[in-house]
RNA sequence: GCGCCUCUAGCUCAAUUGGCAGAGCAAUAGACUCUUAAUCUACAGGUUCCGGGUUCAAGUCCCGGGGGGCGUACCA
């Protein structure tokens, strides 16, 4: 069969669409209404002078009707492979058997499909192949398509709930010449023309918050970060961060934008705050509860720690638990590494995590009342990190001091310090005011309202190794 | 990085103690005017991930390598 392939094809109605208006006619009656749709054959079922297809949109399935009398070039029809694109045009109407269809009164191909598809009924299972050719698993997996859908609703909704809350979307650089803002080995790469060094960046932080300084009093950034670190079914080397600084806020106004903002889209996307999430469920219903790091490791485990208990009682402790515990990690470091090993994984329902040791949080400021914490929290949901935020650190020469002890970690072998940024120091000696900011890890919270259990569910086209060939 | 599991036709899966590599779907050729994972007939489809080894004989056992999954470590 040789088909001359149209250069454009209108459909003016969609599968869902169709049944949503047409649904429910009675069996064997047709509605005397035309429609145009286009789609990939999925199934199809020949029958002699009589044929079957199941069309398949971008919003649903519906049934063809091809009787050889009505349906011109049926010979060709008949021919069809499953997999090729076709539009139809022809009545919506109802088979004798009670499934809504379209008669076809014409068609046209609109790309034949020269590899054949997968099992029609089983679709792919290979976790690797689904990765590899989201093309096809888009086509025979229809929770992919579901979930990339919701992600899709998702931070659409959170830009406009943020929009209407007086929050500008802006773009910063993803190019850096100094790697800043998180923790984390930064990918490398080079621009020959200027000949230098760049690395892609591993937050957006000190560029929004110099946005800040200039006068943009709520800023946010949904965006691509990068980091040079292990994959697992939480990490992807590239991921989206929301971030997002708000003037004269501290992190308790941020704890309740948060709870607010994840309430709304699990109202939203999902109609309830009570999540599906596994076998279990979380409850994602404001407010959230609150309690610091030092509290929760004592719940969880029975011991109390200190930041200023003697050095040697806390390393003990940390051994106890099965903590590495290096030389160079002070009572703050080692009370966070407890706090990991002992506690984060077991924290299901929403809970912030707060006052976090100021030796571990270099860009956070110091807590108003605690002694050597920050005004610091993260958002813990089914034992995993969600947000991390704080009360923006907004003095330079106390951000010069930290990055000082940032770069001698560095200079101590830990490649994943800070270094000192000059001119983030510029802007905040023009003056910061105070700030709330925040940092949601999008594709986790896309995973969690999609009930999804692997960050390469939630991605479209994972890193992976390339094909070997 | 470490441990466990896994890899057979385009897809989904079989193959007993080591004994001729098979089936369904898809594809190809045909039959069939209410099917819907249509059905029926016929035909075709293979570097069993790769490379070694043991054996009369290896998809199967052993060694090395590769891809993938899970767990763990790492990870703001």
């Amino acid at each position: 069969m040789s088909r001359t392939i149209p250069y454009r094809f209108e459909p003016n109605a969609t599968a869902a669409a169709l049944h949503a208006e047409h649904g429910e006619i009675e069996d064997g009656t047709e509605t005397g209404v035309q429609v145009t749709i286009a789609g990939r054959l999925m199934l199809r079922r020949v029958q002699g002078k009589l044929a079957f297809g199941t069309l398949q949109d971008s919003t649903a399935r519906i049934q063809l009707f091809a009787p050889g009398k009505v349906t011109p070039d049926f010979a060709d029809f008949c021919d069809l492979n499953i997999g090729d694109w076709i539009g139809v045009t022809g009545e919506v109407m109802k088979t004798r058997k009670g499934e809504l269809s379209v008669k076809v009164e014409g068609w046209s191909l609109l790309a034949a499909a020269a590899r054949p598809f997968p099992d029609k009924f089983h679709g792919i299972t290979d976790q690797d192949t689904r990765y590899r050719q989201r093309y096809v698993d888009l086509w025979v997996t229809p929770e992919s398509r579901e979930v990339f859908v919701l992600r899709s609703k998702a931070i659409s909704l959170t830009r406009r709930w943020l929009e209407d809350r007086g929050f500008l979307e802006v773009e910063t650089p993803m190019f850096h010449p100094i790697p800043g803002g998180a923790l984390a080995r930064p990918f490398t790469t080079h621009h020959n023309a200027l000949d230098q060094e760049l690395f892609l960046r591993i937050a957006p932080e000190l560029y929004l918050k110099r946005l800040t300084a200039g006068g943009f009093e709520r800023v946010f950034e949904i965006g691509r970060v990068f980091r040079n670190e292990g994959m697992s079914t939480r990490h992807n080397p590239e991921f989206t961060m929301l971030e997002l600084y708000q003037a004269y806020a501290d992190y308790a106004d941020i704890m309740v934008l948060v709870e607010e903002l994840v309430e709304h889209l699990a109202l939203e996307l999902v109609g309830t705050t009570e999540l599906p999430y596994g076998d279990k469920t979380i409850n994602v219903a404001a407010p959230w509860r609150r309690a610091s790091m030092i509290e929760l490791i004592e719940e969880t485990t029975g011991q109390v720690v200190r930041l200023d208990m003697p050095i040697d009682d806390l390393r003990a402790i940390a051994r106890e638990f099965h903590v590495e515990v290096k030389d160079s990690y002070g009572p703050g470091k080692l009370i966070l590494e407890i706090y990991e090993k002992t506690t984060e994984s077991v924290l299901w329902d929403p809970v912030f995590v707060t006052d976090y040791p100021k030796e571990v949080s270099p860009l956070s400021r110091d807590h108003r009342e605690l002694e050597g914490f920050t005004e610091r929290f993260e958002g813990i949901i089914a034992g995993r990190e969600l947000c991390n935020a704080f009360s923006e650190l907004i003095d330079p020469v106390e951000q010069r001091a930290r990055f000082e002890d940032q770069a001698q970690q560095k200079a101590d072998g830990d490649d994943e310090a800070m270094v000192v940024d000059e001119d983030y120091l510029r802007a905040m000696e023009y003056g910061l005011p105070p700030t709330g900011g925040l940092g949601i890890g999008i594709d986790r919270l896309v995973m969690l309202l999609a009930n999804v259990h692997t960050i390469r569910d939630v991605v479209l086209f994972p890193t992976l190794r390339p094909e070997a060939t």
